[in-house]
DNA sequence: CTGAAAGCGCTAACAG
DNA sequence: CTGTTAGCGCTTTCAG
């Protein structure tokens, strides 16, 4: 059916080696047969069956992304950056939604052992110790992406989401609040939620702010959660007069909570976000907050990736720069 | 290195065609040697190789999604439900992003071939003549997604546009208005463009208004466009009070400016979007829009091409219900 | 029901 | 510099 190596060599008149060679832009071949086989190629429109390489030279060229969910909008921007630079080593990816499921990503595992992908990116804020577990014995270089563990096992690109916090919280402590709310992330999560919680903390506590525990409230980073810890804030006696959210979506929901009672933002809240998705900037008012370089982050990851199959040294924890984008959601406490 | 099919067939004592049996479930091994066979598989932890089996079987179970950009908003939920459906059927997806640029497509195709997606989804707005001759001559089965091909060479899964748009302007005029601005796609865009300028024209010609062209905006379906388009329309002496977005980005582009200049949405504009993203459902005020059933549309784009692989008859074309979603950027006119 | 053998398309020695 | 050969790991006849 299709035209093979073979094809070509006897289109060519030469031996099927000799156009292996010229395929892989083997030196020794001589000018005048290199162009026989190209003119036989061209002809015959052929093109190498990558499975057949594959399997012969024990690389695939194809690397697997696992991640939560790609309609989630954290993500995407990150396999953009992933994809880009793939692209430009020649590598494909094979995109696999987890949900952070067990079942889905064990199956994901299998998948990708048995696809013999070269390599592997896990992207999420989580990552379980079974599948710490799973990823130690499967022999497949893996990078985490906007997570990391604790033992430091693994190569990991991340921000430092505590002092990211932190930078957050002080940035509205400049603006004159004192009593800052926050809306966090989970409780348990030792990337989204602990470092974030702590650096904002952090913040109150060198500024010789009081912290009090009352209004620090948990959520999941979606919009609903957003919006109704913020219902729990308005109900409160002592209202704080700025908020600092874990992340982008919570802080649009706290924002459009707000004004939906009737309140101003940012005139009777300034409200800081985190990770710098799309929304943030394109709500009205458009929201402050710290930007995770999730393009970076993907492409960053993909990098270390390939240069570990290329058998280089890397770093084994790399950590973005943040940044603080100042937009409409907050302002100086008091002015008007 | 790895354990192969020979190794299982070694310790379990039979032939390696036998492994081979029951790993492909072949009816005819007896019960005993199928077990015997199994705890092999076990013991040694042994896993399938997926290329090699591709070569033989000509069949990698994957296929390659094109799209131009996974970073815009609107193609996430279409990959997700693409990757749904081709997970349910052990198939994988390859990821490839063009930004429409004929180079790209070009090689991710080449990628493609070589690597033997057993199949392409094509996710667009556009689909270029050239990229439709290569399509045609790659001997791969191809459905395009939010798009289509004028000579229905193609399988696709689209909406009805040209009825959607008239629907959205259909509703504006309900709610009583009589001067309905659009802001529009590119004017030559067979798929977002066109249509919806077509069906918003069906829509006034019917209801006996008249269609002033001077009220027609054209943008790029981005958020910066629908801005800039808002503030031609706020230039205008006899302001319309509502308008219809080809997208929701758009729309959210227009209803900031309007705000940011002092005007209230709805009560001054009524502004219903296109599309059904996120940022339309949690913008202040949420944007009326229409939604175009994008996961779904994923779906069933892959579901027709597993259909195709397996040689069963599938529509050519379908067409998949959009949904008016009434939220908060709407009312009727003249009311307070 | 099962073992042996051929071969998918390609690469990498190995001779020449 | 180049042709030939031996697999990569698996499936699939073909005998038995």
């Amino acid at each position: 059916m299709s035209v093979t190596i073979k094809d070509v060599a006897k289109k060519a008149g030469v031996g099927l080696g000799t156009v292996s060679r010229v395929l892989n832009n083997h030196p020794s071949v001589s000018e005048e047969t290199r162009k026989k086989v190209l003119d036989a190629i061209k002809e015959l429109d052929y093109n190498p069956n990558a499975i057949a390489r594959s399997l012969k030279v024990k690389s695939t060229k194809s690397i697997g992304v696992m991640i939560p969910d790609i309609s989630s909008a954290f993500y995407p921007d990150i396999v953009r950056g992933i994809e880009d630079i793939a692209n430009e080593y020649k590598y494909n990816i094979i995109l696999l939604n987890t949900d952070l499921k067990r079942e889905k990503e064990k199956e994901a595992l299998i998948m990708l052992k048995e696809k013999k992908a070269d390599g592997i990116l896990f992207i999420s804020n989580t990552i379980s110790e079974k599948l710490k577990r799973d990823f130690k014995k499967v022999n497949i270089p893996i990078v985490l992406i906007a997570t990391k563990d604790d033992e430091s096992e693994f190569y990991s690109v991340t921000i430092d989401n505590e002092r990211a916090a932190y930078e957050a919280t002080k940035y509205l402590i400049k603006l004159g609040h004192k009593r800052i709310a926050m809306i966090a992330g989970k409780k348990e999560d030792p990337n989204a939620g602990i470092p974030r919680i702590n650096g904002y903390k952090r913040a109150l506590e060198e500024s010789g702010l009081k912290l009090d525990e009352n209004i620090i409230f948990y959520g999941d980073y979606k919009f609903k959660s957003g919006y109704q810890n913020m219902l729990k804030v308005l109900k409160l006696k002592d209202k704080p007069t700025a908020i600092f959210s874990a992340s982008d979506t919570m802080a649009v929901g706290a924002a459009s909570c707000a004004m939906q009672h009737g309140f101003k933002v940012p005139d009777d809240f300034s409200i800081i976000g985190f990770d710098g998705v799309e929304l943030a900037e394109y709500f009205y008012p458009p929201i402050t907050t710290v930007k995770q370089p999730r393009y970076e982050m993907g492409a960053k990851g993909m990098e270390m990736l390939i240069k570990i199959l290329q058998g280089e040294d890397v770093e084994r924890e790399v950590q973005l720069d943040f940044e603080l984008i100042e937009r409409s959601s907050c302002k100086v406490k008091g002015e008007s």
